[in-house]
DNA sequence: ACTATTTTGGACAGCATTGTCCAAATCGTC
DNA sequence: GACGATTTGGACAATGCTGTCCAAAATAGT
């Protein structure tokens, strides 16, 4: 493990922590500092000493922890990455499977799903760190799309399928209307958190409202 | 005119040549190859001298044209916005008024709106810029904002409005509307041309033609 | 052909940043 | 309390970038 390549920290699905001391604190506090100075003032403008200020600690600490800036920016990526999927597939899990009252129980899913995971700021930095780097780092920005947006519109399209069996949509592309599903309830809600803040709960709501009855009124049947 | 910050650049409507001189192709090159650069890079990763050699010019010669690297960028992002802004508006006067085939001729509008405006890789840079350093600068973010997609949203809506007075159309809340048109049919381009290429003219199509077509499907008087 | 403007290349100071080294201080654990 | 690991602060060289100055060369206009 002399050399540990930003595809390689991509791959790992969960690197154990090397330093089996109570020191993952400090890491963990380095790690978080540098997320949001790297979101706040993209790679190149971001410094070691202004993480480390804002992790409360010391430069040469950061250069303990994390070899590299590029190292340091990887790990970050795939720190991010890991906590957003968690957090996604957790609420994703929460679909309407056997839905009573299906606009309102899909609008609910819309809501958790956009306020929790997707418009949350938190999601719009990671997206704009990895959107940015993209060019310079294409295995990263693959290897994020492939892990997140992708699973995700996979996942939604099975539910969509299953609703469809079920009578209760008219679907002949899942694929298409799952991405369509999510590009209508997060549509108002990306300028507002492309600014770095959260969307209120009532933006929230609107949005979903909006987006899933407009979604219903194009695949319900009828 | 001894000082001219961000705002005053985005104020003024033209700002008129200066140097009235034959020497506007140099200047046009430096904006230009300043655009490319600081799309790559970043405000803060792109390097006069970076630019100055994209450009073909010597270094000396973009500090002659170009006060401060903060009055270059907002000079791109000035020239870059009215570029962009032309073709839009151009476009959208090409919206079907008295269509013939709605779907169609609604479809063949799309495409042009996806593919010549909004989803070329200009105004994906373009867009990437102004959001990355909006946190710098919320001016030129908003400024941005309110001249380009805020002024789409509009006109759009106000076409819809139209058909659907002339009962084509069952749409309640036209602004709603637009902006979900807007985002049905850029939808599935986004991914691709924020990758810095254009999406290819097959693409556009069938992005076109699958959101108008849920467009329809949830608009169109039953 | 002459003149005024513009461009060029290079040198320059000032500053910020990266990454390393090291001795002292601090912390956790036995 | 003692010992090993960790953190700290500071110094340090190397590098790159910004913005300025200047004299020479090229270019445009008349």
């Amino acid at each position: 493990m002399a050399e540990q390549t930003l595809t390689d920290v991509m791959d790992a699905p969960l690197a154990e922590a090397p330093s089996p001391r109570g020191h993952a604190a400090k890491r963990a506090a380095i790690l978080d500092a540098a997320m949001r100075v790297f979101a706040r003032d993209g790679f190149a403008g971001a410094s070691i000493d202004a993480i480390a200020a804002e992790a409360g600690v010391s430069r040469q600490t950061v250069y303990n922890h994390v070899r590299d800036k590029e190292n340091l920016f990887a790990l970050v990526v795939e720190d991010a990455t890991v906590r957003q999927n968690a957090g996604l597939f957790a609420t994703l899990a929460t679909f309407p499977d056997r839905p009573h009252d299906l606009e309102a129980e899909l609008i609910a899913f819309a809501q958790r799903l956009a306020g929790d995971c997707l418009c949350s700021c938190r999601s719009a930095e990671l997206q704009r760190l990895v959107e940015n780097e993209g060019t310079r780092y294409p295995e990263l920005f693959k290897a994020w799309k492939e892990r997140g947006p992708g699973r995700l519109d996979a996942a939604i399209s099975a539910r969509l399928s299953r609703l469809a069996q079920a009578g209760l949509l008219d679907v002949d592309d899942p694929d298409l209307a799952s991405r369509q599903f999510v590009a209508l309830v997060t549509m108002d809600l990306e300028s507002t958190n492309h600014l770095g803040e959260d969307p209120s709960p009532a933006e929230v709501e609107a949005a979903a409202s909006a987006g899933v009855r407009t979604f219903l009124r194009a695949y319900r049947p009828r």
